[in-house]
DNA sequence: TCTGGGGTCCTAGGACCC
DNA sequence: TCTGGGGTCCTAGGACCC
Protein backbone atom coordinates (compact mmCIF):
# COMPACT_ATOMS: atom_id res chain seq x y z
CA UNK A 1 0.00 0.00 0.00
CA UNK A 2 1.51 3.17 -0.82
CA UNK A 3 -1.78 6.18 -0.78
CA UNK A 4 -2.76 7.14 2.76
CA UNK A 5 -5.52 9.40 3.61
CA UNK A 6 -6.74 11.58 6.70
CA UNK A 7 -10.12 13.12 6.75
CA UNK A 8 -10.70 15.33 9.11
CA UNK A 9 -14.24 16.34 10.05
CA UNK A 10 -15.74 18.81 12.72
CA UNK A 11 -17.73 17.00 14.85
CA UNK A 12 -21.36 19.05 15.03
CA UNK A 13 -19.69 21.35 13.49
CA UNK A 14 -22.73 23.98 13.17
CA UNK A 15 -23.61 23.36 17.17
CA UNK A 16 -19.65 23.74 17.66
CA UNK A 17 -19.49 26.82 15.77
CA UNK A 18 -22.14 28.08 17.99
CA UNK A 19 -20.22 27.10 21.10
CA UNK A 20 -17.07 28.66 20.46
CA UNK A 21 -18.61 31.69 21.34
CA UNK A 22 -21.12 31.41 23.80
CA UNK A 23 -20.04 28.79 26.46
CA UNK A 24 -23.48 28.53 27.83
CA UNK A 25 -24.07 26.50 25.28
CA UNK A 26 -21.36 23.75 26.95
CA UNK A 27 -22.86 20.71 28.19
CA UNK A 28 -26.35 21.57 26.68
CA UNK A 29 -28.74 20.20 24.07
CA UNK A 30 -28.10 22.32 20.93
CA UNK A 31 -30.00 22.25 17.63
CA UNK A 32 -29.45 24.48 14.44
CA UNK A 33 -32.41 24.50 11.98
CA UNK A 34 -32.59 24.93 8.41
CA UNK A 35 -33.04 28.30 6.74
CA UNK A 36 -36.74 29.48 7.58
CA UNK A 37 -36.28 27.43 11.04
CA UNK A 38 -37.62 25.11 9.12
CA UNK A 39 -36.27 21.39 9.76
CA UNK A 40 -33.23 20.17 12.05
CA UNK A 41 -30.57 20.53 10.29
CA UNK A 42 -27.37 20.12 13.19
CA UNK A 43 -26.97 18.40 16.65
CA UNK A 44 -24.97 18.80 19.85
CA UNK A 45 -24.31 15.27 21.05
CA UNK A 46 -26.52 15.68 23.95
CA UNK A 47 -29.57 16.54 21.48
CA UNK A 48 -28.69 13.38 19.64
CA UNK A 49 -29.27 11.16 22.90
CA UNK A 50 -32.79 13.20 23.31
CA UNK A 51 -33.51 11.21 20.20
CA UNK A 52 -33.93 14.16 17.71
CA UNK A 53 -33.44 13.10 14.22
CA UNK A 54 -31.20 14.86 11.25
CA UNK A 55 -34.02 17.10 9.40
CA UNK A 56 -37.08 16.66 11.41
CA UNK A 57 -39.29 19.51 11.20
CA UNK A 58 -38.74 22.31 13.79
CA UNK A 59 -42.58 21.94 15.10
CA UNK A 60 -42.35 18.58 15.91
CA UNK A 61 -40.03 18.96 18.45
CA UNK A 62 -41.30 21.87 20.64
CA UNK A 63 -42.62 19.61 23.34
CA UNK A 64 -39.32 17.86 23.52
CA UNK A 65 -37.60 21.51 23.71
CA UNK A 66 -40.02 22.65 26.80
CA UNK A 67 -39.32 19.57 28.70
CA UNK A 68 -35.73 19.23 28.35
CA UNK A 69 -34.61 22.82 28.12
CA UNK A 70 -32.90 22.79 24.35
CA UNK A 71 -31.22 25.60 23.40
CA UNK A 72 -32.54 26.08 19.25
CA UNK A 73 -30.91 28.35 16.95
CA UNK A 74 -31.03 29.85 13.69
CA UNK A 75 -28.49 28.76 11.17
CA UNK A 76 -25.52 31.22 10.51
CA UNK A 77 -23.48 30.37 7.89
CA UNK A 78 -21.34 33.61 7.54
CA UNK A 79 -20.21 32.42 11.38
CA UNK A 80 -19.83 28.83 10.29
CA UNK A 81 -18.45 29.75 7.10
CA UNK A 82 -15.53 31.87 8.91
CA UNK A 83 -15.17 29.30 10.78
CA UNK A 84 -14.75 26.68 8.47
CA UNK A 85 -12.32 28.70 6.70
CA UNK A 86 -10.02 28.89 10.10
CA UNK A 87 -9.99 24.78 10.47
CA UNK A 88 -8.65 24.68 6.98
CA UNK A 89 -6.20 26.97 7.50
CA UNK A 90 -5.09 25.59 10.39
CA UNK A 91 -5.02 21.61 8.73
CA UNK A 92 -3.12 23.18 5.70
CA UNK A 93 -0.18 23.73 7.87
CA UNK A 94 0.01 19.88 8.65
CA UNK A 95 0.35 19.10 4.86
CA UNK A 96 -0.43 21.99 1.69
CA UNK A 97 -1.72 18.36 -0.16
CA UNK A 98 -5.04 18.89 1.02
CA UNK A 99 -9.12 18.66 -0.40
CA UNK A 100 -11.96 20.74 1.07
CA UNK A 101 -14.21 18.21 0.37
CA UNK A 102 -17.37 20.48 2.08
CA UNK A 103 -17.65 23.17 4.89
CA UNK A 104 -16.48 20.53 7.68
CA UNK A 105 -14.96 17.66 6.51
CA UNK A 106 -11.17 18.44 4.37
CA UNK A 107 -9.60 15.40 3.08
CA UNK A 108 -5.44 14.85 3.80
CA UNK A 109 -3.17 13.24 1.53
CA UNK A 110 -0.07 11.81 3.76
CA UNK A 111 1.32 10.21 1.22
CA UNK A 112 4.44 8.23 2.43
CA UNK A 113 3.20 9.15 6.28
CA UNK A 114 4.08 5.04 6.99
CA UNK A 115 7.26 5.80 8.77
CA UNK A 116 5.60 8.20 10.99
CA UNK A 117 3.53 7.25 14.27
CA UNK A 118 -0.01 7.86 12.57
CA UNK A 119 -1.79 7.47 15.59
CA UNK A 120 0.53 10.37 16.97
CA UNK A 121 0.30 12.58 14.21
CA UNK A 122 -3.60 12.26 13.81
CA UNK A 123 -3.96 12.72 17.61
CA UNK A 124 -1.62 16.34 16.76
CA UNK A 125 -4.36 17.73 14.09
CA UNK A 126 -6.98 17.27 16.55
CA UNK A 127 -5.32 18.47 19.51
CA UNK A 128 -3.66 21.39 17.13
CA UNK A 129 -7.42 22.48 15.30
CA UNK A 130 -9.60 22.36 18.89
CA UNK A 131 -6.81 24.62 20.50
CA UNK A 132 -6.11 27.27 17.31
CA UNK A 133 -10.28 27.32 16.71
CA UNK A 134 -12.36 26.14 19.78
CA UNK A 135 -13.98 23.14 16.85
CA UNK A 136 -13.78 19.39 17.99
CA UNK A 137 -12.71 17.13 15.09
CA UNK A 138 -12.57 13.36 14.49
CA UNK A 139 -9.24 12.41 12.20
CA UNK A 140 -10.18 9.26 10.23
CA UNK A 141 -6.72 7.61 8.48
CA UNK A 142 -6.75 4.94 5.66
CA UNK A 143 -5.43 3.67 2.33
CA UNK A 144 -8.22 5.25 0.72
CA UNK A 145 -10.65 8.21 1.18
CA UNK A 146 -13.63 5.56 1.58
CA UNK A 147 -11.99 3.37 4.33
CA UNK A 148 -10.79 7.13 5.65
CA UNK A 149 -14.54 7.80 6.03
CA UNK A 150 -14.79 4.66 7.90
CA UNK A 151 -12.46 4.75 10.34
CA UNK A 152 -13.35 8.63 10.83
CA UNK A 153 -17.32 7.43 11.80
CA UNK A 154 -16.21 4.58 14.20
CA UNK A 155 -13.60 7.13 15.71
CA UNK A 156 -16.69 9.21 16.50
CA UNK A 157 -18.34 6.46 18.39
CA UNK A 158 -15.88 4.10 20.50
CA UNK A 159 -15.05 6.20 23.52
CA UNK A 160 -11.84 3.90 23.19
CA UNK A 161 -10.62 6.15 19.77
CA UNK A 162 -11.89 9.22 21.22
CA UNK A 163 -11.72 10.88 17.83
CA UNK A 164 -8.97 9.24 15.91
CA UNK A 165 -8.50 5.97 14.11
CA UNK A 166 -5.88 5.27 11.86
CA UNK A 167 -7.07 1.72 10.20
CA UNK A 168 -3.77 0.25 8.08
CA UNK A 169 -3.97 -2.93 9.39
CA UNK A 170 -5.70 -5.64 7.41
CA UNK A 171 -7.45 -7.51 10.86
CA UNK A 172 -8.38 -3.81 11.87
CA UNK A 173 -10.03 -2.98 8.62
CA UNK A 174 -11.72 -6.19 8.41
CA UNK A 175 -13.35 -5.58 12.49
CA UNK A 176 -13.98 -2.05 11.14
CA UNK A 177 -16.23 -2.99 8.18
CA UNK A 178 -18.00 -5.32 9.99
CA UNK A 179 -19.12 -3.11 12.36
CA UNK A 180 -20.27 -0.78 9.71
CA UNK A 181 -24.07 -0.89 8.09
CA UNK A 182 -23.70 -0.59 4.48
CA UNK A 183 -25.68 2.44 4.32
CA UNK A 184 -22.99 4.37 6.55
CA UNK A 185 -20.22 3.79 3.40
CA UNK A 186 -19.68 7.06 1.52
CA UNK A 187 -21.90 5.87 -1.71
CA UNK A 188 -24.51 4.25 -0.67
CA UNK A 189 -27.47 5.72 -0.21
CA UNK A 190 -31.06 4.84 0.17
CA UNK A 191 -31.91 2.81 -3.12
CA UNK A 192 -28.23 1.50 -3.04
CA UNK A 193 -29.33 0.03 0.32
CA UNK A 194 -32.43 -1.40 -0.22
CA UNK A 195 -31.26 -2.90 -3.11
CA UNK A 196 -28.56 -4.69 -1.72
CA UNK A 197 -30.31 -5.93 1.31
CA UNK A 198 -32.32 -8.08 -1.20
CA UNK A 199 -28.72 -9.80 -2.12
CA UNK A 200 -28.34 -10.08 1.99
CA UNK A 201 -25.59 -7.61 1.79
CA UNK A 202 -26.13 -5.60 5.30
CA UNK A 203 -22.15 -5.06 6.09
CA UNK A 204 -19.36 -2.98 4.27
CA UNK A 205 -17.60 -6.32 4.57
CA UNK A 206 -20.53 -7.90 2.47
CA UNK A 207 -20.00 -5.11 0.34
CA UNK A 208 -16.13 -5.34 0.47
CA UNK A 209 -16.47 -9.28 -0.63
CA UNK A 210 -18.56 -8.55 -3.51
CA UNK A 211 -17.35 -9.24 -7.19
CA UNK A 212 -16.45 -6.55 -9.63
CA UNK A 213 -19.35 -8.49 -12.18
CA UNK A 214 -21.92 -7.67 -9.22
CA UNK A 215 -20.74 -4.32 -8.39
CA UNK A 216 -20.54 -2.94 -11.85
CA UNK A 217 -24.09 -4.52 -12.79
CA UNK A 218 -26.12 -3.17 -9.65
CA UNK A 219 -24.13 0.10 -8.96
CA UNK A 220 -22.75 1.15 -11.96
CA UNK A 221 -19.06 2.37 -12.00
CA UNK A 222 -19.24 4.39 -9.37
CA UNK A 223 -20.26 1.99 -7.03
CA UNK A 224 -17.70 -0.49 -8.48
CA UNK A 225 -15.27 2.23 -7.52
CA UNK A 226 -16.77 2.40 -3.99
CA UNK A 227 -16.25 -1.42 -3.23
CA UNK A 228 -12.92 -1.59 -4.53
CA UNK A 229 -11.72 1.38 -2.15
CA UNK A 230 -13.54 -0.83 0.52
CA UNK A 231 -11.04 -3.10 -0.47
CA UNK A 232 -7.92 -0.34 -0.04
CA UNK A 233 -7.68 0.31 -3.44
CA UNK A 234 -7.47 3.88 -4.19
CA UNK A 235 -9.84 4.84 -7.03
CA UNK A 236 -10.67 8.56 -6.03
CA UNK A 237 -7.90 11.09 -5.88
CA UNK A 238 -7.41 14.22 -4.09
CA UNK A 239 -9.08 17.22 -5.75
CA UNK A 240 -6.75 20.10 -4.52
CA UNK A 241 -8.10 22.55 -6.92
CA UNK A 242 -11.71 22.72 -6.88
CA UNK A 243 -13.21 22.50 -10.31
CA UNK A 244 -15.34 25.60 -11.84
CA UNK A 245 -19.10 24.40 -10.98
CA UNK A 246 -21.03 23.16 -14.27
CA UNK A 247 -24.18 24.80 -12.67
CA UNK A 248 -24.92 27.62 -10.00
CA UNK A 249 -27.95 27.43 -8.08
CA UNK A 250 -29.93 30.19 -5.64
CA UNK A 251 -33.15 29.31 -4.22
CA UNK A 252 -34.70 29.76 -0.74
CA UNK A 253 -38.01 29.65 0.49
CA UNK A 254 -40.13 32.63 1.54
CA UNK A 255 -40.58 33.62 4.87
CA UNK A 256 -44.36 33.41 4.51
CA UNK A 257 -46.11 32.52 1.70
CA UNK A 258 -46.54 35.23 -1.55
CA UNK A 259 -49.49 36.03 -3.65
CA UNK A 260 -47.94 39.40 -5.24
CA UNK A 261 -45.73 38.71 -8.48
CA UNK A 262 -44.09 42.57 -7.24
CA UNK A 263 -43.21 40.39 -3.75
CA UNK A 264 -41.52 37.60 -5.76
CA UNK A 265 -39.40 39.55 -7.91
CA UNK A 266 -37.89 40.97 -5.36
CA UNK A 267 -36.92 37.58 -3.82
CA UNK A 268 -35.67 36.31 -7.70
CA UNK A 269 -33.92 39.48 -7.74
CA UNK A 270 -31.78 39.47 -5.24
CA UNK A 271 -31.43 35.84 -6.01
CA UNK A 272 -30.01 36.30 -9.22
CA UNK A 273 -27.79 39.26 -7.74
CA UNK A 274 -26.20 36.81 -5.57
CA UNK A 275 -26.23 33.61 -8.41
CA UNK A 276 -24.24 36.46 -10.46
CA UNK A 277 -21.80 36.90 -7.85
CA UNK A 278 -20.83 33.44 -6.87
CA UNK A 279 -20.41 32.91 -10.86
CA UNK A 280 -18.52 36.02 -11.37
CA UNK A 281 -16.54 34.65 -8.20
CA UNK A 282 -15.30 31.88 -10.15
CA UNK A 283 -14.68 33.96 -13.10
CA UNK A 284 -17.15 32.09 -15.31
CA UNK A 285 -20.41 33.12 -17.58
CA UNK A 286 -23.44 31.56 -18.11
CA UNK A 287 -25.07 30.75 -21.01
CA UNK A 288 -28.48 29.38 -19.93
CA UNK A 289 -30.32 30.63 -16.76
CA UNK A 290 -33.85 28.50 -15.96
CA UNK A 291 -36.08 30.57 -13.46
CA UNK A 292 -38.62 28.38 -11.24
CA UNK A 293 -41.56 29.13 -9.06
CA UNK A 294 -43.41 26.71 -6.70
CA UNK A 295 -45.94 26.43 -4.00
CA UNK A 296 -45.48 24.44 -1.35
CA UNK A 297 -45.07 20.88 -1.89
CA UNK A 298 -47.27 20.09 0.74
CA UNK A 299 -50.27 21.98 0.10
CA UNK A 300 -53.34 20.15 -1.07
CA UNK A 301 -53.14 19.05 -5.20
CA UNK A 302 -55.14 21.79 -6.44
CA UNK A 303 -53.41 24.36 -4.68
CA UNK A 304 -50.27 23.07 -6.11
CA UNK A 305 -47.84 25.08 -8.74
CA UNK A 306 -44.75 24.18 -10.27
CA UNK A 307 -43.22 26.00 -13.11
CA UNK A 308 -39.69 26.82 -14.30
CA UNK A 309 -38.39 28.32 -17.56
CA UNK A 310 -35.08 28.21 -19.26
CA UNK A 311 -33.70 30.70 -21.77
CA UNK A 312 -30.77 30.25 -23.79
CA UNK A 313 -29.16 33.65 -23.28
CA UNK A 314 -27.90 35.51 -27.07
CA UNK A 315 -24.68 35.74 -25.51
CA UNK A 316 -22.80 33.83 -21.88
CA UNK A 317 -22.51 36.73 -19.91
CA UNK A 318 -22.22 37.39 -15.81
CA UNK A 319 -24.25 40.53 -15.67
CA UNK A 320 -26.07 41.36 -13.04
CA UNK A 321 -28.25 43.77 -15.24
CA UNK A 322 -28.53 41.16 -18.07
CA UNK A 323 -29.22 38.06 -15.93
CA UNK A 324 -31.97 40.25 -14.08
CA UNK A 325 -33.35 41.14 -17.32
CA UNK A 326 -34.12 37.50 -18.18
CA UNK A 327 -35.17 36.44 -15.03
CA UNK A 328 -37.52 38.84 -14.25
CA UNK A 329 -38.90 38.10 -17.76
CA UNK A 330 -38.97 34.10 -17.08
CA UNK A 331 -40.87 34.90 -13.59
CA UNK A 332 -43.42 36.99 -15.19
CA UNK A 333 -44.00 34.43 -18.15
CA UNK A 334 -44.45 31.60 -15.38
CA UNK A 335 -46.27 33.77 -12.56
CA UNK A 336 -50.44 32.57 -12.49
CA UNK A 337 -52.71 35.02 -10.35
CA UNK A 338 -53.76 33.14 -7.40
CA UNK A 339 -51.45 30.22 -5.81
CA UNK A 340 -50.13 31.15 -2.51
CA UNK A 341 -46.22 30.68 -3.24
CA UNK A 342 -43.23 29.51 -1.15
CA UNK A 343 -40.29 28.95 -3.24
CA UNK A 344 -38.60 30.65 -6.37
CA UNK A 345 -34.78 30.45 -7.46
CA UNK A 346 -32.49 30.79 -10.21
CA UNK A 347 -30.24 28.13 -11.71
CA UNK A 348 -27.45 29.13 -14.14
CA UNK A 349 -25.78 26.62 -16.66
CA UNK A 350 -24.12 26.06 -19.81
CA UNK A 351 -20.96 28.49 -17.69
CA UNK A 352 -17.69 28.80 -19.50
CA UNK A 353 -14.63 30.60 -18.23
CA UNK A 354 -15.59 34.37 -18.77
CA UNK A 355 -12.23 34.66 -21.06
CA UNK A 356 -13.92 32.30 -23.39
CA UNK A 357 -16.36 33.91 -23.97
CA UNK A 358 -18.01 33.54 -28.10
CA UNK A 359 -19.26 37.16 -29.26
CA UNK A 360 -22.02 37.08 -31.60
CA UNK A 361 -23.98 39.61 -33.34
CA UNK A 362 -26.14 39.27 -30.91
CA UNK A 363 -24.36 40.38 -27.96
CA UNK A 364 -25.11 43.54 -25.87
CA UNK A 365 -23.15 46.29 -27.07
CA UNK A 366 -22.99 47.12 -23.13
CA UNK A 367 -20.01 44.66 -22.28
CA UNK A 368 -17.06 46.46 -20.84
CA UNK A 369 -19.78 48.87 -19.78
CA UNK A 370 -21.49 46.05 -17.54
CA UNK A 371 -18.43 44.53 -16.54
CA UNK A 372 -16.66 47.89 -14.98
CA UNK A 373 -19.89 48.50 -13.11
CA UNK A 374 -20.03 44.75 -11.73
CA UNK A 375 -16.28 44.99 -10.45
CA UNK A 376 -17.11 48.35 -9.05
CA UNK A 377 -20.43 46.40 -7.09
CA UNK A 378 -18.25 43.08 -5.93
CA UNK A 379 -15.56 45.29 -4.54
CA UNK A 380 -18.32 47.28 -2.76
CA UNK A 381 -20.33 44.16 -1.15
CA UNK A 382 -16.72 42.86 -0.48
CA UNK A 383 -16.17 45.81 1.85
CA UNK A 384 -19.33 46.73 3.15
CA UNK A 385 -21.68 43.35 2.87
CA UNK A 386 -24.06 41.88 0.07
CA UNK A 387 -26.55 44.23 1.05
CA UNK A 388 -24.88 48.00 0.70
CA UNK A 389 -25.76 47.99 -2.97
CA UNK A 390 -29.16 47.70 -4.41
CA UNK A 391 -31.24 47.28 -7.13
CA UNK A 392 -34.98 49.24 -7.28
CA UNK A 393 -36.48 46.04 -8.68
CA UNK A 394 -35.27 44.05 -5.35
CA UNK A 395 -37.64 46.59 -3.22
CA UNK A 396 -37.03 47.99 0.13
CA UNK A 397 -39.17 46.00 2.60
CA UNK A 398 -38.18 42.09 2.28
CA UNK A 399 -41.46 40.82 2.20
CA UNK A 400 -39.70 37.48 1.27
CA UNK A 401 -37.25 37.53 4.22
CA UNK A 402 -35.66 34.45 6.28
CA UNK A 403 -37.44 33.79 9.30
CA UNK A 404 -34.61 33.45 11.62
CA UNK A 405 -35.87 34.07 15.43
CA UNK A 406 -32.76 32.91 17.30
CA UNK A 407 -29.89 33.57 14.96
CA UNK A 408 -26.57 34.75 16.95
CA UNK A 409 -24.02 37.48 16.23
CA UNK A 410 -21.48 36.69 13.50
CA UNK A 411 -18.83 36.93 15.96
CA UNK A 412 -15.83 36.86 13.52
CA UNK A 413 -17.05 38.88 10.46
CA UNK A 414 -19.26 42.22 11.68
CA UNK A 415 -17.69 44.68 13.33
CA UNK A 416 -21.17 45.52 14.44
CA UNK A 417 -21.83 42.58 15.75
CA UNK A 418 -18.41 42.46 17.31
CA UNK A 419 -19.14 45.69 19.15
CA UNK A 420 -22.65 45.16 20.19
CA UNK A 421 -21.38 41.21 21.82
CA UNK A 422 -18.77 43.01 23.77
CA UNK A 423 -20.53 46.10 25.26
C1' DT B 1 -49.39 27.95 10.65
C1' DC B 2 -44.56 25.49 10.49
C1' DT B 3 -41.26 20.39 6.64
C1' DG B 4 -33.31 23.28 3.64
C1' DG B 5 -30.19 24.50 -0.07
C1' DG B 6 -26.61 23.45 -3.29
C1' DG B 7 -24.13 20.39 -5.87
C1' DT B 8 -22.02 15.97 -8.84
C1' DC B 9 -21.91 11.97 -11.88
C1' DC B 10 -23.82 8.05 -14.66
C1' DT B 11 -27.10 5.68 -17.71
C1' DA B 12 -30.58 4.90 -21.06
C1' DG B 13 -32.96 6.23 -24.92
C1' DG B 14 -34.06 9.07 -28.83
C1' DA B 15 -32.67 12.07 -32.67
C1' DC B 16 -29.77 12.60 -36.24
C1' DC B 17 -26.00 11.76 -39.43
C1' DC B 18 -23.11 9.08 -42.56
C1' DT C 1 -36.92 0.66 -53.31
C1' DC C 2 -34.52 -1.91 -50.03
C1' DT C 3 -30.87 -3.08 -46.83
C1' DG C 4 -27.46 -2.09 -41.99
C1' DG C 5 -24.61 -0.52 -38.57
C1' DG C 6 -22.06 2.75 -36.06
C1' DG C 7 -21.17 7.09 -34.11
C1' DT C 8 -22.32 11.52 -31.64
C1' DC C 9 -25.06 14.57 -29.16
C1' DC C 10 -28.66 15.77 -26.11
C1' DT C 11 -31.97 15.13 -22.41
C1' DA C 12 -34.40 13.15 -18.64
C1' DG C 13 -34.16 10.56 -14.81
C1' DG C 14 -31.90 8.34 -11.11
C1' DA C 15 -28.41 7.85 -7.84
C1' DC C 16 -25.34 10.02 -4.56
C1' DC C 17 -22.95 13.75 -1.35
C1' DC C 18 -22.94 17.44 2.61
Amino acid sequence: MTSLFAIVDGNNFYASCERVFNPELEGRPVVVLSNNDGAVIARSNEAKALGIKMGVPAFEIKDLVRRHDIKVLSSNYELYGDMSRRVVETLSRFTPNLEIYSIDESFLDLGDFYNVDLNEYARTIKETVKRWTGIPVAVGVAPSKTLAKVANRISKKSAKANGVLVLTDERHIEEALKRTEVADVWGIGPRYTRKLAAFGITTAWHLRNVTDAFARKHLTVVGLRTVRELRGMSCIDLEMVPAAKQNICTSRSFGKTLTELGDIRGALATHTVRCASKLRSQKSCAGVLTVFLQTSRFNDPGQCYFNSRTIKLDCPTSSELELLRYATGALQSIYREGYRYKKAGIILQDIVPDNQVQLNLLCSPNIDRDMKLMRALDSLRDRFGHKSVRYGVQGIKEEWALKQENVSPCFTTRLEDIIRVRS
